[in-house]
DNA sequence: CGTATAAAAGATTTTAATGTCTTTTATATG
DNA sequence: CATATAAAAGACATTAAAATCTTTTATACG
């Protein structure tokens, strides 16, 4: 419901990263595939593309992997929903009819347009640094796939 | 977001047979496709799922087609949801983690789990009834896709 | 430079939702 | 019963998300 996998793979790898700041710099896609239980090189996927939009940054090579940046905790939820799933969803009827339209009201839009807008809200008032905050090993038990 | 094309198109496919009722006692699927502009064959295998679940009526042969039965207006939206999509959507973490635990909520538990609630609810107290009221016209014009 | 490391990129497969086409089954009516 | 009609059922195709495997590119370090 709501999100595709990816966007579950992209948020648990972005914590993952975040997680590990203090530890280490850099973080494998080894290591976050094998600790959150998720397809390695589909993982690798998604982070390239997170990557690509500053979300996080990377380094090839010997010593590489993926590090948070300057802007990493202060980024919405919403910014890595538009990555991975796109944000089109929020603009579209929710019986899939068209582009939702208030003036022609599907039979369930007055019921659905309030929850969509909610949740429209919570996703971009939410960053990842308020997601990082709390007790760490129990934070990293709930990424992780159990 | 929220449903699969097969949800919105069952929605749509029990409306425009409950505002058809008055004028025919049954509606083919011939015309219901072309009215709402879906696939004939693929509705058909939706229409029968909901046959199937006492959803709707339906009679084969010669002035057959799909017809309201003494239950379908008091039908809940989530009945549907159930047929087409199951609810198991509303038992899942919303990252895809496993099923929702609030003892250990994912990061995003917080956010989506009243949201979800909301969602459930609505669906559970709108009947097909509910949607069918108002002015027929416009109605029949937001069920199509146009 | 040479080598090992790790992300990036590319090609291919799998799976589930969606869509199309054909055949079968049930039924109203003459 | 014969025929036409319309849903049901079955086989198959398409599409996008998800997953797997291989090759390429960048980089640290001796
Ligand atoms: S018109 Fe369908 S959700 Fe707004
Ligand atoms: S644990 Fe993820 S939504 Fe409840």
């Amino acid at each position: 419901m709501f999100f595709t996998k990816s966007f579950g793979y992209a948020v648990r790898g972005i914590l993952y990263v975040g997680l590990m700041s203090n530890e280490k710099k850099r973080v494998q896609i080894d290591e976050i595939a094998e600790k959150l239980a998720v397809p390695k090189h589909f993982l690798g996927k998604i982070m390239n593309k997170i990557v690509k939009e500053h979300i996080l940054d990377s380094t090839k090579g010997p010593y590489g992997g993926f590090s948070l940046n300057k802007d990493t905790l202060s980024i919405p939820l919403i910014k890595v929903l538009e990555v991975t799933d796109g944000l089109e969803q929020f603009s579209m009827c929710a019986l899939g009819l068209r582009k939702c339209n208030p003036e022609h009201p599907c039979p369930v839009h007055h019921e659905m347009e309030p929850l969509r807008s909610n949740l429209k809200r919570a996703l971009t008032n939410a960053t990842i640094n308020d997601l990082v905050a709390g007790n760490k090993p129990e934070l990293i038990r709930n990424i992780s796939a159990f």
